[in-house]
DNA sequence: ACTGTTAAGTTATCACTGTTAAGATTAAGG
DNA sequence: CCTTAATCTTAACAGTGATAACTTAACAGT
């Protein structure tokens, strides 16, 4: 997800050939690297080889900007979900592995956490109304818990409080993670998958 | 906390008499007011009837003042949770209001989560030393399960996880809570707190 | 092939930000 | 009372997001 974009395109053209693109992996690199806030519209541009102002022609503005990173991310977020949701479907780790895969990608990318929750309307689609899909991310995480609720005979106020502990739980670990710090500290462990599978397990094991 | 403060002090001296306090107040106003990236220092020092430059003398930079912003804020946390402890120490539902008492505390403030933890080095407190009491919030939240734990014998590592597993799913409710739009919208339902209460607890009653 | 239209970039400029240096004003203490 | 240090002001700098006016290139239709 964070490959080093090329600076420059082929062709030493007046027009760029793909700005848009180029525009966002050099802003979604800068974000992973140095932070959102050290994010700078011109330093993107002028990393594309281009003008301070030629974004504003693909862009409305530099909110408009990182929101369109925002998307990216959170689509690169759900496929890594859908994926382990194919892997582990129909076994019963499939809610821990998923919640995993959930706190590793943040893990991996601490910087992209504030920003996919800062500004996005993520959480109305979470806490007001169950049948909202409009985050990706905990849809996924619904449609494995209610292959469970299944079995069991509870109301549908009872399935959706069920599902905020535990998306709060993955969020909170995820947001834990995100901190200052955390990354380089646990990349270095070569068991943090399994010390993370502990917490997020740690009320079935007691 | 969000009192609006003063904007000019008695005497119309050159010097202020208590700079530091003012800026701090009125930072704190603007920053639960418009948020972070909206906090300006020159437009705080404006408010304060002071030159621009005036807060340097004071705090090394923005970074310097934010972290003093989240010093307080963080004491503020602090004693409402201590509050909630005395409230209902002994009694069985302590962990849970405590849990709710965190949550409360980002649903009244929600621009402060972001401060909160984007910049320190809370987290390390909390994921690799038991021992360590570097999030006063952290710290009330582990002595009010330890006083549980001392009937159940499991090790060490395992309270750890635990302990981990419930600050997650309190902290990540507290982010959901924080995100944009959700104030305003949970602020109007009046039985906003047992809603959060039947979340923190939808574990146990299943 | 010419031409009008439009998209995509440029340059110049604005208001605003954090920050620093140098100087002015005041408070405090021997 | 005079020195010294703390506090605040003014002036300036570089960097930011953003907009307006202009230039260039691509492209369609006749």
């Amino acid at each position: 997800m964070t490959e080093k974009p090329e600076v420059k395109m082929a062709k030493e053209n007046y027009h760029h050939g793909n700005l848009p693109q180029a525009l966002l992996r050099q802003g979604l690199h800068m974000l992973t690297e140095y932070g959102e806030e050290k994010l700078s519209l011109r330093e993107v541009a002028k990393h594309c080889g281009v003008s301070p102002a030629a974004p504003y022609s693909h862009f409305k503005n530099k909110n408009d900007f990182i929101q369109a990173i925002n998307n990216y991310v959170m689509l690169k977020l759900t496929e890594e979900l859908q994926e382990t949701e194919k892997l582990y479907s129909g076994k019963k780790s499939l809610i821990i592995e998923l919640g995993l895969t959930y706190v590793l990608f943040f893990l991996k990318n601490p910087n992209c956490f504030s920003i996919l929750f800062s500004q996005s309307n993520h959480a109305e689609a979470i806490l007001f109304d169950y049948q909202d899909n409009a985050n990706p991310a905990f849809s996924v995480l619904k449609h494995a818990a209610e292959s469970i609720f299944e079995n069991f005979p509870i109301s549908e106020e009872q399935k959706h409080n069920i599902l905020l502990a535990m998306w709060s739980m993955v969020h909170g670990l995820a947001a834990t993670v995100s901190m200052p710090g955390v990354a380089e500290r646990m990349q270095q462990d070569l068991d943090t998958e399994q010390r993370l599978r502990d917490i997020l397990t740690a009320f079935q094991q007691s």
